[in-house]
DNA sequence: TAGTTAAATCAATTTATTTTGATTTATTTA
DNA sequence: TAAATAAATCAAAATAAATTGATTTAACTA
């Protein structure tokens, strides 16, 4: 069996992938997710109650948080000692599938795309 | 300033995201990401030759061209001693938004979809 | 058959990420 | 003002993932 020449330029294409780097590893992990999600259901959640939701201990939950807004997954407003955070719908669309969105969004805000059957 | 009362189910929705998991961790690597950008450039193509075109040593490729196919975002197919891997374009297009996916498709088959500007 | 090449796997090391509990800073309430 | 709560940060320990070079298995070729 002989194998036909590699047609390949070892002038390396690089793309940047770094800023999806970031996005996809904040995504790779079930407990951020979960946080994600509940995001999703709730609105807007402070830190102290999404404590319990997620059953997660403090700095825990705050780590994780951090990585999410740090790949500008989720939003954060601050109101006095609280903390509001928020998911970042615009950037999650803009990353995944429709129909991976779905789980991401609320089932009473269906908008226009035929995803979520 | 009163904080109004948390509205949580401490009853834990268990949404399984591993399989997401799993997906994205593979996602989440440059190295992985630009395996599968050349695997979108150039078709189908052979271990041997990937080696070279992402200037990898041989045992590190193997390893993330499995995490790859793992995750189910890529396919393998063996003619002799020679292993050919190509994209899983569906399960790309079932995981990435069109704009994302548009970076693991060819130029010259743009589809339906208005995407790739 | 002997030698060569392709590609997967292995074990050891290195590097990166996550968890933990304590501390800190800021804000609020009594 | 003093005590209490919210949330971020820190350093250490624990876990997990990636890299390396060597080895192995299989298939091809001379």
């Amino acid at each position: 069996m002989i194998k036909e020449l590699p047609i390949f330029s070892s002038v390396e294409s690089q793309v940047d992938f770094s800023k999806y780097e970031l996005q996809f590893k904040a995504l790779a992990d079930q407990k951020r997710l979960q946080i994600m999600y509940e995001l999703t259901q709730k609105g807007s959640v402070c830190v102290c109650d999404l404590v319990d939701i997620v059953n997660m201990p403090q700095s825990k939950l705050s780590y994780h948080l951090k990585i999410l807004l740090d790949a500008n997954l989720i939003t954060k407003e601050t109101k006095g000692t609280w903390s509001y955070y928020e998911l970042n719908h615009v950037e999650v669309n803009r990353l995944l599938s429709p129909e991976l969105c779905c789980i991401f969004r609320k089932s009473d805000e269906n908008q226009s795309s035929g995803c979520c059957s």
